[in-house]
DNA sequence: CTGAAAGCGCTTACAG
DNA sequence: CTGAAAGCGCTTACAG
C-alpha cells in the first residue's frame, strides 16, 4: 500500500493541507515545517496520486498527440520534438494513433481525449468543418502541425513554394519530363501536403512552359513500397520521365530501387529528388527538399503551452518554418542523348 | 462546462449511481431505465471524467511505455505493436522517453509512473538490482522486452544464436576477417543486446578456428552516423576486414556508405550483414538477421494485459520470438584475389 | 503560517 | 432494480 497524503501528514505532525502546500512549494509554509514534511515524504517514498490532484485541480497536466500513423519517420520526429518541450514543462504525453479514414472519423466523433487532456496537438490530420466545430465546443486547446485552420495556432511549412523549388531544381538541370510521386488525387483522408505540393509542382512546370502530363502524376502513398510501385508505373509511360519529384523521401528511396532494378542509373538516366530530408537521405545520397521536422514538433509544443498558460489574447499565432534544398547525388543534368547508344 | 454525471442523472430522472451502472453496462439495470440514461447521456454529450473514475476505481487504465530513444526505428515499431493491443483493450498509452544514462537513473529513482499507470512495458532498458527491487516495491506490473529479468514477464529474441548465424553466414562465404559493428564494450547504459550479439559473433569465429581480433570490434552506437564512422575505423586496420557484421541495420547502412565512399564495392570488395530487417533494408538490398519487431511489442502488450486481468498464478512467462536470416545483395563470397589487379 | 472542511466527479458496498 | 451515502486522495477557499 503506497503512502497517501494523510500518512505523510501524521508522520510530520501537520495537516494534509500543509503537506499539500509544502510539497508543491507554495508560499506561506514555515521553513521548519516544510523541512519536516519533505523528510516525512521522503521517508515514506510518497508521491501524490495524479488522478486525485487532477480531479481537485481540474486539469490533467497531460497533452494528447494525435498522429495518423505514428511509425512513419516524419511523425516520430515531430512527436519527439513536441514531447521534449512538453515533458520539460511537466506534462505527460498521451499518444493517439489514428489510422485510416474510419479511425479518424471515430476519433473525432467520440473525442476520447475530452476531460483527459489539457490540450491536443494534431499532426497533419485534416479536419472537416463540423469536426472543427465540435473541437471548439469541446473547449480543448488545439495546435495543428502541417495544416492551418482558422482559430487554431499552427506550425506549417510552405509546401507550395518548397515543391516549386524542388521542381525548379530539376527543370534547371534541363529536365522536361518530370514525374510526380504523390498521393491519390482523391485521397479519402484529404491530407493537405500532397495537394499543396502538387500545386507547386504544376506551377513550376507551367511557368517554364512545360506540359503537365497527368500520366506522370502517380500515387505513391508516401511509403517505400508505394514509391517503388509508383516509379514502376511512371516508367511504363510511352515517353518516360527523365526526372522524378517524390513528395517524400520514403517514396524517393522506393523509386530509386525500382529504377535501378530496371537497369536505369540514378542520376545518369534518371534524376530523383525527395522531400523531408529523412535521416536515411544522406546515406543514400538523396537530393531532397529539407524540412525542420523536429522543430515543427517543438514549436507546436511551445504554442500549446502558451495557450495553456497565457490567456490567448490577440491573434492566433501561425508559425511557418523554412525549408531548404539539399543537393546530393541523385539529381544530375539531363542526358543529351536519351536513347541507349546501340538502339539507333 | 461539460456535462457531469449528475447532469445526466437529473436529465434522466434517476440517481447518479444508476447512471454509472447503466453507462458501464453493469447488470441489474432495467432496460427502460438504461435506455433513458443512454439517451440523456447522448443528448448532453456526456463522457465520464477519467480522473474521477480512476480515483474511485483505484486503477488508471493507462500503461506506461518506457523507451530509451523513441525515434529509433526499432522502438517506434515495438511501441506501435504494443500500442495496438493496449488501446484495443481500452488502455491509454503514456510515453516515457528516457534517454541517456542520467535520464535512466533519474527515471528509476523518481519512478514518475507510480500511481499513474497500471503497468509498464520497459523496452531494452537494463535494470540494476536495486532498481529491480524498487520496481517490485512499487508493485507495478512490469513486462520487459529485449531483456529478461527474473520475476518479470518478458519477450526476447535469442541474440547470441542470431548473431552467431549472421556471422556463420559470412564465414560460409569464405570470409575470415570479419569486423563487428557494436556498442562500446563498456557502454554506460549497459544494453544487453550488444553484449549477447558480440558473444554470438565471437563464438562463431572461434568454432571455426578464426581469430577474434579486438581491432575489428568497433563501436557504432547503433546509429547511421555511428556505423559510418565505425566502418571508417575498421577500414584503417593493417589487415582490413572483407566482411562486416553490424548489430543493427542502421549501422550497416552507414557502413555501406563509408565503404562505397572509400571506393569499395559492396558486396564485391566487402560483404555487410545487418540486424533487424529495418524497413529500409530491402530498399538498399541489405542482407540481415530479421527480428519480428512489431510482434515483440504486441506480445509484450498481451503479457501485460494478462498480468492485469488474470491473477499471476504459476510461473512467469518468458516468450522468445524467432529470428531469420534474410539474404539480399550486400553479402557475397570472398574474393579469391584480395589486391586489385594492378597492385601486384 | 496552519487547520478544518468542502469539493472535484466518479464508483461501490449497503439497504431496501 | 434503484438510491442515499461513503469514499477515492487530493486542493483550495475560508477562518484564525
Amino acid at each position: 500500500m503506497p503512502a497517501s497524503i494523510s500518512d505523510v501528514a501524521s508522520e510530520a505532525g501537520v495537516s494534509v493541507a500543509t503537506v499539500s502546500r509544502a510539497l508543491r512549494g507554495l508560499p506561506n509554509v514555515a521553513p521548519s515545517t516544510r523541512d519536516r514534511v519533505l523528510l516525512a515524504a521522503r521517508d515514506l517514498d510518497y508521491i501524490a496520486d495524479p488522478n486525485a490532484s487532477r480531479l481537485a485541480e481540474g486539469r490533467t497536466k497531460t497533452i494528447g498527440m494525435v498522429v495518423p500513423l505514428f511509425t512513419q519517420w516524419f511523425f516520430t520526429q515531430c512527436v519527439a520534438g513536441a514531447e521534449a518541450v512538453l515533458t520539460a514543462a511537466g506534462y505527460d504525453v498521451l499518444l493517439y494513433n489514428v489510422s485510416g479514414a474510419d479511425g479518424r472519423v471515430r476519433f473525432l466523433e467520440s473525442m476520447p481525449f475530452r476531460k483527459r487532456v489539457d490540450g491536443i496537438i494534431v499532426i497533419d490530420l485534416p479536419l472537416a468543418v463540423e469536426e472543427i466545430a465540435r473541437l471548439n465546443e469541446a473547449a480543448v486547446p488545439v495546435v495543428t502541425v502541417g495544416l492551418r485552420i482558422e482559430g487554431f495556432p499552427s506550425v506549417t511549412i510552405d509546401n507550395v513554394t518548397a515543391a516549386g523549388q524542388a521542381t525548379e531544381h530539376l527543370i534547371g538541370l534541363g529536365h522536361e519530363r518530370i514525374a510526380l510521386l504523390s498521393n491519390l488525387p482523391d485521397d479519402p483522408l484529404k491530407f493537405r501536403a500532397p495537394v499543396d505540393r502538387r500545386e507547386g509542382y504544376q506551377r513550376a512546370l507551367r511557368s517554364h512552359g512545360l506540359h503537365v502530363d497527368p500520366l506522370l502524376d502517380v500515387p505513391g502513398n508516401f511509403s517505400l513500397e508505394g514509391g517503388a510501385e509508383a516509379m514502376a508505373h511512371a516508367l511504363l509511360a510511352e515517353d518516360p520521365p527523365t526526372a522524378v519529384f517524390a513528395e517524400s523521401d520514403e517514396m524517393a528511396i522506393g523509386a530509386i530501387k525500382t529504377a535501378r532494378d530496371a537497369g536505369l542509373a540514378v542520376p545518369e538516366d534518371l534524376s530523383i529528388i525527395g522531400f523531408d530530408d529523412h535521416e536515411m537521405a544522406r546515406y543514400v545520397g538523396l537530393t531532397t527538399m529539407s524540412q525542420p521536422v523536429v522543430a515543427e514538433g517543438e514549436v507546436a509544443g511551445t504554442l500549446l503551452l502558451e495557450q495553456l498558460t497565457d490567456p490567448p489574447q490577440g491573434k492566433v499565432p501561425h508559425v511557418e518554418l523554412p525549408t531548404e534544398l539539399v543537393v546530393r547525388s541523385t539529381t544530375a543534368p539531363r542526358r543529351a542523348v536519351l536513347k541507349p547508344v546501340g538502339s539507333a
